[in-house]
DNA sequence: TTAGGCTTGG
């Protein structure tokens, strides 16, 4: 018989397996071995719907936990049973069995990088001489209720449909959170506020004596489902409250990530139209949700000591001198090397009241989230004590409190590639240069702001907003819908383009357009064009401006009249006048723009002076020259400028001079595609900069040489040329990704913002 | 029972 229930007694199978048959360990696993006397136990998590393949044969799939696994990133495995044991299983088969598969075959897992289990999975079917073996505890039960639906079936009740009184099951998108505290009472407390498409919120108030039974909720937009959870009404709104049987499951509310239930429940349904509905929130939240919560600092946690004081490290250093608590090396609970080690790195926590209970019970090495922790600066004129200390105060408002994730949670993932990817023989060494802090104080105002500076060097870029936002991993992001905002830690792996001239475009913000920084000959061709007409005597020397004329003294004879604006009905001194040009050649022109404010190349026609061509800059002023959307300009007459001039104090700002000439400005701008990385992926990133980024005018770069240097020197630093990806610098950066549908094809973009190089790059 | 989101504090 295929597929056999075990009855256990005391803990072992009634009737033991068939002696040939060796255990394998799920971390033993490989393609190409031969698994026919070998087998496979786990625990069930979860049970897909029975469903028939294309050639009518019963397929069921499971998955499997090795419990001994447990501590090991990848602890499940996908079992695919064909044919009658398929059928047979789902009959039988419930969530927490213990589950033994013999004689299996084992083939790479199409699915394994979605759903994060083990790269293969397990082929078992009659024909391939597998059985499966599911130890229980009562068989006469199992056989009674052996049906084909083993799931009970839930309805879920929509958050604007609750009546006082019920009790009921609902889905939810977590909207706040309170992490489980101890209550006054007896009980574990936490409170979650969801929302749902229907619109609707509920707070709901959760009780429960063993912590592990509250949801596992991480953050603010995972998704959770409640069974069994008791509505009231409470100050005439529904409220929420933990009844008997009350069950919960939590997801993640990532678009994209895999959907696996975080329970402590070994007893639980999840079926495929359910694993639907999270992928149907998801979507709902990702497009109607704007998810923020109350900053949470996200660390590893070594020791603690007193009763109310944590040590924590999140993989950087604090920009700021942090207090220590005093501690004898006695009372230290943590692996003393490390501690020893990380001593710089480390920050303090001190932590009060209803936290201390839960604060106590953490397990050192794990990994911590803290929500709303208070920072203090002490006082600034005391400035032999210049530090920050960390509080985590007493009371649970704004979801204050300590979250602990185990260590399959995807963040907890990306935040240990990043502890291991510090160098800290490095930190430590930059440590020692500022002896200073090693007591925790700083002697004046400079030497906190020179630290500073250094400690900004563990990233080679800054962040000028956003400070608040948590790091999330580029998978994370590559998963999600588009638009929204993400604070980034990763390496500039390759850049484009690599000739950093070609970064530099025209760009209409009107029109979204980008053009080509025109080359100097064609604005030759175009002054060596219009240098054929004359410039027309009839139009010199009006009430705005004086003009000169005369003619060059070589073979082409060639007439060139420049026209100075005048203020006040005076001519200005040169640095202060603008002036236009007509027939004047590349080289003059260039000369005059040094030596006065601004210059205009302009034509005469019949009854006015004209700009030239779009090709050709509007404007020049001092390096600069500015030029025009051709699309977006409707030029007005040069006589507009005399509005200008008029002013008491004319700027001839080139913003200015363009609104009043009808011509909508084009703006340099640098655009880079730059490749990051980091533990979790890659991915493309546009820089789109006129200054902020470089700290480099994009209008200035193409003709000043220490800018192009420095360009060249920061790009240098970002992505050092011939260096391993470990040894690139860290870049934190804000990313906003956004849609491009073009026709039928839609595309997710990212485009860095808010960020700038470290003023001590280059 | 507990808390019922909405802080200022050792």
């Amino acid at each position: 018989m295929p597929v056999q229930l075990l009855k256990i007694i005391k803990g072992e199978s009634e009737t033991p397996l068939p002696s040939h048959l060796q255990k394998e360990d799920l971390k033993h696993l490989q393609e190409g071995f031969d698994y026919t006397n070998k087998y496979f136990q786990g625990t069930v998590v979860l049970c897909y719907p029975l469903t028939k393949l294309r050639d009518g044969t019963d397929f069921f799939k499971v998955v499997l936990q090795d419990l001994n696994n447990s501590c090991s990133r990848i602890n499940s495995i996908n079992i695919l049973i064909y044919g009658k044991m398929a059928e047979d299983c789902a009959k039988v088969i419930r969530h927490g069995d213990t589950f033994v598969v013999a004689g299996f075959k084992l083939a790479k897992s199409p699915t394994a990088r979605e759903d994060g289990r083990h790269g293969c999975h397990l082929e078992v079917s009659e024909e391939a001489g597998s059985a499966i073996y599911v130890r229980v505890n009562q068989i006469a039960n199992r056989v009674l209720h052996a049906a084909p639906s083993v799931a009970p079936k839930y309805v879920y009740t929509p958050l604007n449909h609750l009546k006082d009184g019920t009790v009921v099951n609902l889905y939810g998108i977590v909207k706040f959170f309170k992490p489980p505290y101890v209550s006054k009472g007896t009980d574990y407390c936490s409170v979650v506020t969801l929302v749902d498409p229907s619109n609707a919120k509920l707070t709901c108030t959760l009780f429960r004596g063993n912590l592990d039974s509250l949801p596992k909720i991480y953050k603010i937009g995972d998704i959770v489902r409640f069974h069994r959870i008791k509505i009231r009404e409470y100050n005439g709104q529904m409220q929420g409250i933990t009844s008997g049987g009350f069950a919960s499951l939590t997801f993640d509310g990532t678009v994209g990530a895999p959907i696996v239930p975080r329970t402590s429940s070994k007893l639980y349904t999840f079926l495929g139209e359910e694993q639907k509905t999270i992928e149907e929130l998801r979507a709902w939240a990702a497009s109607n949700l704007s998810i923020s919560g109350p900053a949470a600092f996200f660390f590893f946690f070594l020791n603690h000591f007193g009763f109310f004081s944590l040590q924590v490290w999140d993989g950087t250093k604090c920009p700021y001198p942090t207090w220590k608590v005093p501690v004898e090396a006695s009372d230290l609970e943590g692996e003393k090397a490390l501690l020893h080690q990380l001593r710089n790195l480390t920050v303090d926590i001190l932590v009060y009241d209803n936290h201390v209970p839960l604060a106590k019970s953490l397990k050192i090495g794990s990994f911590l989230r803290i929500y709303s922790i208070r920072t203090k600066q002490a006082s600034a004129d005391n400035a032999d004590a210049s530090h920050v200390e960390f509080h985590l105060h007493g009371g649970t408002c704004y979801g204050r409190g300590i979250g602990v994730l185990p260590e399959s949670n995807p963040d907890v993932k990306e935040l240990k590639e990043f502890l291991e990817s510090v160098d800290l023989a490095d930190s430590q060494n930059a440590e020692s240069v500022s002896s200073v802090e090693l007591d925790g104080t700083f002697s004046n105002v400079t030497d906190l702001q020179s630290h500073l500076q250094r400690c900004q060097q563990l990233s080679v870029t800054v962040l000028t907003d956003h400070q608040d936002l948590n790091n999330t991993g580029l998978r994370t992001i590559l998963n999600s819908t588009a638009p929204q905002q993400y604070r980034i830690r990763a390496k500039l792996r390759t850049f484009k383009p690599q000739k950093l001239h070609q970064s530099i475009k025209l760009y209409c913000s009107k029109c979204n357009s980008l053009k080509e920084v025109p080359d100097g000959d064609d604005f030759d061709l175009i002054l060596q064009d219009s240098a054929t007409t004359a410039p027309n005597p009839e139009l010199h020397n009006t009430s705005w401006y004086g003009s000169v004329m005369w003619t060059t003294q070589d073979q082409k004879q060639r007439k060139i009249a420049i026209h100075f604006v005048k203020h006040d009905e005076m001519l200005q001194e040169p640095e202060h006048t603008l002036l236009m040009i007509e027939g004047g050649t590349l080289k003059e022109i260039w000369k005059l723009s040094r030596r006065f404010k601004c210059v205009i190349p302009v034509r005469s026609t019949k009854d006015d002076l004209e700009l030239l061509d779009f090709s050709a800059p509007f404007l020049l002023q001092g390096n600069v020259k500015y030029y025009g959307c051709k699309h977006c300009s409707t030029p007005k007459t040069i006589k507009s400028l005399s509005s200008l001039a008029a002013e008491q104090r004319p700027s001839w700002e080139p913003t200015e001079i363009a609104q009043v000439l009808g011509i909508v400005p084009l703006q340099y701008v640098f655009i880079m595609k730059f490749t990051l990385v980091d533990g979790t992926g890659a991915l493309n990133a546009y820089l789109f900069d006129y200054e902020k980024f470089f700290q480099i005018p994009a209008s200035e770069i193409l003709t000043n040489n220490f800018l192009q240097q420095k360009m060249q020197m920061t790009m240098n630093t970002l992505c050092p040329p011939g260096r391993k990806l470990d040894d690139l610098p860290w870049l934190e950066c804000f990313i906003k990704s956004y849609n491009i549908t073009d026709g039928t094809k839609h595309q997710v973009y990212y485009q860095i913002f808010d960020t700038t190089i470290a003023e001590d790059v280059v």
